[in-house]
RNA sequence: GGACCAUUAGCUCAGCUGGAUAGAGCGCUGCCCUCCGAAGGCAGAGGCCAGAGGUUCGAAUCCUCUAUGGUCCGCCA
């Protein structure tokens, strides 16, 4: 396709593809392959082995079969043709069949002028289409601070939508807030509890209420609201207002603990806007009237066996047609909603909204909700809008080595703002993306500090730091750096093999951004720019030894080619901290 | 009893949705600075990818079973 239109490759890797499917298609007209092959299989990707080459193409492997030919056939005669691109100075067969191309060093060294020209935007990609994606993260109870664990999941939601944003999705950010529950009843009493104290009455938090000392200050935001009209009342006489002025209060709490943390939703949606105003009868009628919904009995699970456990009828949602394991409630046997309904019906309000694909991030301790989740969204979409639910693993918090689980604010539990305290909101989010979400992490608050190449926030930032350092130097020396001109600079000046070794990597950008993408993966970008930043490192270290790989040289026409090299480096690591919510460091302190 | 996730070097973890001789950091071993680019650098050792079957040109990756660890399991949130 003519996206290249002579410039620069924006994602090489794709553009190497396109010559190889055109190539294949003259072959198959030639008559040198049968027609009606499919070609989807096809890719093209670094080898593991750079001595193999710049790229491996697995096409004469994977059409062998239905070609009924040899893979070694026909990655000769396919070889033979590439050849003939100016872009490709050697295709050779290897192994059971695989083509190694070698590229032209002026490919690389024009991915820099791409990144200078396209500054932030390198890599930006096309996957999404504009389709428009939910992501749901957070979404605590609105009854105390974030914990660590909320910390991960917002930390994950957010790199998460930004990264599908980069991929070209148009992306909105909610949060659920549960506030239609008995929880935020049990929140309303513990803050009456407060009011009660803020009145000078001794007060005791018996099993059942929130103890936490972040409720001292919404009593007496009460007390300074109702003054003494709720003292020696009934429940029924304060409850419900209480509750009202508790939830506000608790998700301006939550929200400054997002903004501590960078995080900012597009959209706030409110559990208790869905009842009483006929919107869970109108989802769980639209399943009734694809003959989901019955009245039945369920067994009881095996192996807990429930002291208390007898057979009710209730009002179930077939899940089990839609991959689930077992039928679920969605009434209660008093007649009240399950916590599934206003789920289902806040799901069904996505699928409404017209979002084409939705993603939920839970905690790994809702694990269980994930096949009833994908069988309600399935059905009410009649499966055409997907759900992927993302399950960010438990946080262990190490301090000196030691485990520890101790908070000052809330008395029971490490708060975000306990650690966005001590750490910082760049250092944070970027741990917590070192390790994929379903695995567990390891959070040491000394170790994330440390400057060294053991630690992967301050790594990346070196370099990028370096690279600022750079420019600095190069003013100072009176070398116009600017992105223009260095886009402009003789990039073949820059044929080092260490040099072409971090073009390569930052070819690879494009390409890493669609895979993240496309498993909705923020980890890799991470790890990405640990090793893009490795390269850097392993660049400038070199420069020890062989001055001519130093940035600042003599002559300025060199100096700018160089200074490109390390400018666009910088340049991609801005744009991947930006995907991960971090500020690129200008200088290390 | 069941579901989901994990299991890769001594340790902590990647592995680009099936590719070639499985990678990184730490640790270990051995080299390398009389500040001008060592808050380090280079090289090396270290692996039955938990185990057993299967799928195919080809498996750490997909399927089945087993083992170990974690999370969860009517109406709670």
């Amino acid at each position: 396709m003519g996206r290249n239109e002579g410039n620069a490759p924006m994602n090489i890797f794709a553009e190497i593809r396109e010559l190889i499917l055109t190539t294949l298609d003259q072959m198959v007209t030639a008559g040198d392959l049968p027609e009606g092959l499919n070609f989807d299989p096809i890719t093209t990707e670094p080898p593991r082995d750079a001595a193999h080459g710049d790229m491996a193409t697995n096409a004469a492997m994977v059409l062998a079969k239905p070609a009924k030919m040899k893979p070694r056939d026909i990655a000769e005669a396919l070889a033979g043709k590439l050849a003939e691109d100016a872009r490709i100075t050697s295709a050779d067969v290897a192994g059971p069949g695989f083509l190694n191309l070698r590229l032209a060093p002026g490919v690389w060294q024009a991915i820099a002028k791409t990144v200078l020209t396209e500054g932030t935007d390198f890599g930006r990609g096309s996957l999404g289409q504009g389709q428009k994606v939910n992501v749901e993260y957070v979404s605590a109870n609105p009854t105390g601070p974030l914990h660590v664990g909320h910390t991960r999941g917002a930390v994950f939601g957010d790199a998460l939508a930004s990264l599908l944003d980069f991929a070209g999705f148009d992306v909105t950010r909610e949060y659920y807030i549960n506030d239609g529950g008995a929880q935020v009843d049990v929140l309303a009493r513990s803050v009456y509890l407060r009011y009660l104290e803020a009145h000078g009455q001794e007060v005791a938090f018996p099993e059942g209420t929130y103890p936490g000392d972040y409720l001292i200050e919404v009593g007496e935001a009460l007390k300074a609201k109702v003054g003494d009209a709720y003292l020696d009342k009934g429940e029924q006489f304060w409850l419900e207002d209480v509750r009202a002025f508790s939830t506000d209060k608790m998700m301006e709490l939550i929200r400054s603990d997002l903004k501590a943390l960078g995080v900012e939703m597009d959209v706030f949606y409110s559990e208790k806007s869905l009842y009483g105003t006929g919107r869970i009868e109108a989802a769980l009628e639209d399943l009734k009237s694809k003959g989901l919904i019955y009245e039945g009995v369920l067994e009881p699970p095996k192996g807990k066996k429930p002291e208390d456990w007898e057979p009710r009828e209730q009002t179930l949602f077939k899940s089990t047609e839609h991959g689930d394991d077992v039928d679920r409630p969605v009434m209660k046997s008093d007649g009240g909603w399950t916590y599934f309904a206003p789920d289902i019906a806040y799901h069904y309000d996505k699928v409404q909204r017209g979002f084409d694909m939705l993603i939920d991030v839970f905690g790994a301790d809702h694990g269980g909700y994930v096949k009833r989740m994908k069988a309600a969204v399935s059905a009410l979409s009649g499966g055409t809008v997907p759900l992927d639910i993302k399950l960010t693993q438990l946080v262990k918090l190490f301090k000196n080595g030691e485990p520890f689980k101790m908070s000052k604010r809330a008395g029971t539990f490490v708060t975000l703002r306990d650690v966005v305290d001590q750490v910082g909101p760049d250092v944070t989010r970027f741990v917590m993306l070192t390790r994929k979400n379903d695995a567990m992490l390891d959070f040491d608050f000394d170790k994330v500090l440390e400057q060294s190449r053991e630690n992967p926030v301050f790594y990346v930032q070196y370099a990028h730091a370096r690279v600022a350092s750079v420019l600095r130097k190069a003013a100072e020396a009176g070398i116009t750096a600017d992105d223009a001109t260095l886009a402009a600079a003789d990039l073949s000046l820059l044929d080092h093999e260490s040099e072409l070794g971090v073009l390569r990597k930052l070819a690879e950008w494009p390409r890493l951004v669609e895979t993240a993408a496309r498993t909705n993966e923020p980890h890799r970008a991470a790890f990405y720019l640990y090793e893009l930043a490795g390269d850097l490192h392993g660049l400038w270290n070199k420069g020890n030894e062989v001055p001519e790989l130093r940035f600042i040289q003599d002559d300025a026409a060199t100096s700018q080619a160089k200074i490109a090299l390390a400018r666009s480096t910088a340049i991609v690591i801005a744009a991947g901290l930006g995907i991960l919510g971090v500020n690129p460091a200008e200088e290390m302190r």
